[in-house]
DNA sequence: CGTTGTTTTTGAACAGGTTCAAATCGTTCG
DNA sequence: CGAACGATTTGAACCTGTTCAAAAACAACG
C-alpha cells in the first residue's frame, strides 16, 4: 500500500524521503522530461543508483507524490463532506480538494497520465497494484451519496460511486491541461456539468426513465471488466 | 500535409517509404517498445541516423502510419457513407472503415495516444500540426450528416460534426485496449452507443429540450478553444 | 570484540533514442 | 570534364533511464 520498496530502517525511510523530496522540487522548478534522475540523486545527496532502491522508475516517483496526496485526502475529504448535505456541493468540495491538492505540481500528473492511460501498466489508475487507492477514492463518493439531498435511487447506488468517480478522473484530466488562468476553464466546466450531473441522477430515478436506465447501466457494465 | 522531412528526390522518397514498412513490420511483429532505431534501420539497410533524417521521432513513424490510414480513408469513407441515407449506418460505416484499417496494428496506436494525450506535443490529435487532417476526419461526419435520416437539427449542425468525432476518438481509444477476443467488447459498445447517440440527436430536436440543449451547448463550446 | 547476514549505498556499465559533423552522392553549370 | 552546391547517408558520440556487482554500513549473535 506505501509503494516502499527497501524501507526497513528509521535512515532509510529518511533517504527516501529525502530522493522524493528532491524529485518533487526539481520537477516543479524544470519539469518532468527535463528533470534527469542523476539531478535528482544529486540534489538528494545519494548516488544515482539510490532511487532506483527506493522507487522502480522516474514515473514512480510521481506515483509516490500521487500516494501522499491519497493519504492526506483520507483526512481532508470526510471532513469536507460532513459539512454539507447537498450532494452537488460534496461532490464539488471533493474534487476541489483534489485539484487543490494536485495544484502545485499540475503539469506533473501528465507524466502519471502517459503511462498510466494503458490499463496494462503496473502505475495505471485503472489496473489491479492501484486497485485499493481507487476503491478509496470511490469510496468517497459512496460517503458523499449516504444520507445526501437529493438522494440516489436505490439501485443505482451500486455503480454511481464509480460513476462519479470517473466524472472526477474526467474533470482532473481537463484540468491537467487546462492553461488558462487559474484553470478557469475548468472552474467552469465544474459549474456546467456538476449541475447536469446531479440533475440527470434526480431525472434517472422518474419512472418513466426505466428503460433507458437499464439500457446506460448495463453498456457500463459491459464496458467495465 | 505529407509530413516528410528531407524528401526530394525519388530515391529518397523510396528510402522513406523502405524505412517505413521496416518500422511497421517490426512493430507489428515485436511490439512499439521492443524494436529499437537501430533494428528499423538495420531491416531497412541505412544507416541509424538515416531513419531520423525522415522521421523526426520513433513516434513519427506510427503517426506515419497513421497519415497513410487517413489518405486511403479519403477514398474508403465517402464511398462507404453514399451506401445509405440513416445516419446510424453512416456512423457506424466511417467508425468500422477506421478500425479495420488500425486493425493490423491496434497495440501500435497506443505509442500514440501516450504522447498524444498531452494538447502541446506536436503529435497530438488535438493540436495545430494535426489540425489539416482533424478538420478532415470532421468533415466525414458533415457529410454523414448531410441529407441523413434522421436529419439533423440545424443549429448542431455547427457542432454536431465535431462531437461526433470525439465520440469516434474515445470508441477508437477503447478498442486500443479492448483484449476480448475480436475486441468483441468494442463491437457491443458500439451497438449500445451508436443507437444512444442517434437517439439523443432526434431527442434534442424536441422543443422541450430546447434549454438543455443550450445548456449542453455552452459547455461544449466552453471546453473546446 | 569479531563474525556473519542483511540492508543500504555506490558508481560503473548498459541500452536505446537522438544528434551531429563529416563523407558520399547527384545534379547543374561553365 | 571538373567545380560547386544541395540532398542524402553514415556512424560515432551524446544523453538519460535503468541495471547490477561490489562496497559500505549496520545489526545480531557468539
Amino acid at each position: 500500500m506505501t509503494y516502499s520498496l527497501g524501507v526497513a530502517t528509521a535512515k532509510a525511510e529518511e533517504t527516501r524521503e529525502r530522493i522524493l523530496d528532491a524529485a518533487l522540487k526539481l520537477f516543479r522548478q524544470d519539469g518532468f522530461d527535463q528533470t534527469t534522475m542523476r539531478d535528482i540523486a544529486a540534489e538528494a545527496g545519494v548516488a544515482t543508483g539510490a532511487a532506483y532502491y527506493y522507487f522502480r522508475s522516474k514515473e514512480e516517483l510521481v506515483m509516490a507524490f500521487y500516494v501522499r496526496t491519497n493519504d492526506e485526502a483520507r483526512e481532508l475529504i470526510p471532513a469536507q463532506i460532513a459539512r454539507w448535505r447537498d450532494l452537488r456541493k460534496r461532490v464539488r468540495a471533493i474534487i476541489d480538494t483534489k485539484l487543490q491538492q494536485f495544484a502545485e505540481h499540475r503539469r506533473l500528473m501528465v507524466a502519471l497520465v502517459r503511462i498510466g492511460i494503458d490499463p496494462k501498466h503496473p502505475l495505471s489508475p485503472f489496473g489491479d497494484e492501484t486497485k485499493a487507492m481507487r476503491e478509496e477514492s470511490i469510496e468517497f463518493f459512496r460517503l458523499a451519496l449516504d444520507g445526501s439531498t437529493p438522494a440516489a435511487p436505490k439501485d443505482l447506488a451500486g455503480d454511481l460511486p464509480r460513476l462519479l468517480w470517473l466524472y472526477q478522473m474526467g474533470v482532473i484530466l481537463f484540468w491537467m491541461f487546462d492553461e488558462s488562468r487559474d484553470q478557469r476553464r475548468t472552474r467552469a466546466l465544474l459549474d456546467g456539468t456538476i449541475d447536469l450531473v446531479i440533475r440527470l441522477i434526480q431525472l434517472s430515478s422518474l419512472p418513466m426513465m426505466g428503460p433507458l436506465r437499464k439500457k446506460l447501466l448495463a453498456i457500463v457494465r459491459a464496458v467495465e471488466d
